[in-house]
DNA sequence: CTTACTGCAAATATTTTGCATTTGG
DNA sequence: CCAAATGCAAAATATTTGCAGTAAG
């Protein structure tokens, strides 16, 4: 009877981390908190400034544990990453979601708009197909406002 | 208040192709062209994937070489990628354009959808935002409706 | 104690690059 | 001709895996 949680988490759960990982015989090591707590402070990291985050409190820490601990954290739906572009993954705690990221291909920055603006999407992609869209994974390419302008003046 | 003219090329043009290249003092080499014919009759593939296709016609064709024509060929415009997950990126030709690429986070299946599903998207992004999106360059990640009715009875 | 977890090194997958040689126009 | 393009080998980037030792509960 419990709900299928994988559509929204509580906002903040600091020991439903705990219970999670019991849940599944699974452990709390100082590496595996040192990860949560660095993608929770940076935002979005990829696994490289996740290790590197991690090494100013505890210098020994390898990348490939970041890597697996980013893995099964996300399998635990106590981290989420997104594909935004030709680089590495990027990760993030559950509530700093809510954003679309958009990729301009010109100047490769990325920006951020309300995940609500793909509700209309969403919506007809459920009713047409069944497919229920997580927006937030992949970015959308395109052109930013900015190189949309100086490409017009060509 | 002419089309900026980057949305829509002529659904086929086998002479452009010699057009764009000559315009801009480059080459018809037999291998660019069986790329280009390896892209066209696969659909969608990944630059391995096109090797193969490719060593069926000119067994000596190098990677980078794949690698270097389809990154020209998709600076000119000839071709087109998308990323569709974890998984090397695939190419197609603009005529085979046209659709939002739906990639299954459980089964991993990608199916197509019409892009005018995104149409409203498309439209709020440009009002808000003046970001001009190609939704088909990224896949929307989510599950499909066969993962989520077996997800359901859970 | 038990076995999940870690560090380390090596492997894998994907893509890029330097360079000498070949070739299209 | 000669710059563009190729083949080859090596490097770069991103990620995964095997294994022996460490440590959480």
């Amino acid at each position: 009877m419990n709900p299928p949680a994988h559509d929204s988490q509580p906002p903040d759960a600091p020991q439903g981390l705990l219970g999670e990982l019991h849940d599944r015989g699974l452990r709390m090591t100082p590496q595996r908190r040192l990860v949560v707590d660095a993608v929770a402070s940076l935002g979005h990291a990829t696994p490289e400034e996740v290790l590197t985050k991690v090494r100013e409190v505890s210098p020994g820490v390898n990348l490939s544990t970041v890597y697996r601990n980013l893995e099964l954290l996300g399998e635990l739906g106590l981290l989420r990453h997104s594909h935004l572009g030709h680089g590495p993954t990027t990760w993030h705690v559950p509530s700093h979601s809510g954003h679309i990221h958009l990729l301009c291909r010109a100047c490769g920055r990325v920006t951020e708009a309300d995940v609500a603006l793909a509700d209309d999407l969403v919506g007809r992609l459920r009713e047409r197909t069944g497919f229920l869209s997580d927006m937030e994974h992949f970015a959308v390419q395109g052109t930013c406002a900015d190189c949309a302008a100086s490409a017009e003046q060509r």
